[in-house]
DNA sequence: ATTGTTGCAAAAATTTTGCATTAAG
DNA sequence: CTTAATGCAAAATTTTTGCAACAAT
């Protein structure tokens, strides 16, 4: 029977995640763990998300050759993300309003994450090119 | 004046992304490509897809440490994705009944993708653990 | 002629992993 | 005690880039 350990190495990453407002990636957590637990590893920082996101406790906001950015479902709110493909801002937009087709799935398919996502470029970087 | 140039390689690209209906990565399209021209290079394979992804004629589905899956959008159609996170699958999904919510963006933001992304267990991964 | 593109190869970056050691339960 | 989890460092992958040569317009 496996059982997660609840090592101070996970609080200490969950803590960062509770506690930030923003959609940081794994060396920011890392940073931020490290002014708690001074030798914990990169490695076990990518462990350990990797465990809470499967846990469904974290969403992933994934680009390819980007970092990996995190976030944490607080009090397990549904929303969705706003990406800015010019700077990387991320914003949420709570899921109120938004009923998601259930069906059309293929058969059998096990659904573990919804994730809508609007890419496109946020306001300050779509104003218009000034003159240059 | 920016022109986009019409070269063999940008042909042979979108003929591979055409051909399929699987969602390939850069790497099995370069594949193909190479038996058109052979000594088109895996860089511009991605310089092209890029550009492609930037126009708006095909779509993308990335995960972290996973090459990132291409998806031309045939006849503009819009569509969804249903992504197993064990064997890597990709689904299209038609987005007939899908409303989204368009509005809760943040003030200014430009949308220029939309993305709707199921992430979990194919049918075949998803089968109980058979008696070990 | 111009200059956007290409091919090549090296570099950048992110994420994963093997293994001996540590520590949670 | 047991064995999941850690730290370290190396490795694996994917994606990006600099630059001289090439080719589309």
């Amino acid at each position: 029977m496996t059982m997660v350990r609840n090592t101070r190495q996970r609080q200490a990453v969950i803590q960062a995640l509770r506690e930030t407002q923003s959609h940081p990636d794994a060396a920011w957590i890392h940073g931020q763990v490290r002014s708690v637990l001074p030798s914990i590893s990169l490695g076990t920082v990518y462990r350990t998300l990797d465990a809470l996101v499967r846990d469904g406790v974290v969403m992933t906001i994934e680009r390819a050759g980007q970092a990996t950015r995190f976030d944490y479902k607080h009090g397990g709110h549904v929303h969705y993300h706003v990406v800015c493909r010019q700077c990387g801002a991320i914003h949420d937009v709570s899921a109120e309003a938004v009923t998601l087709p259930s069906a059309g799935l293929p058969a059998g398919f096990v659904v573990q994450d919804v994730r809508l996502e609007y890419h496109g470029l946020c306001a300050d970087c779509a104003q218009p090119e000034e003159q240059l």
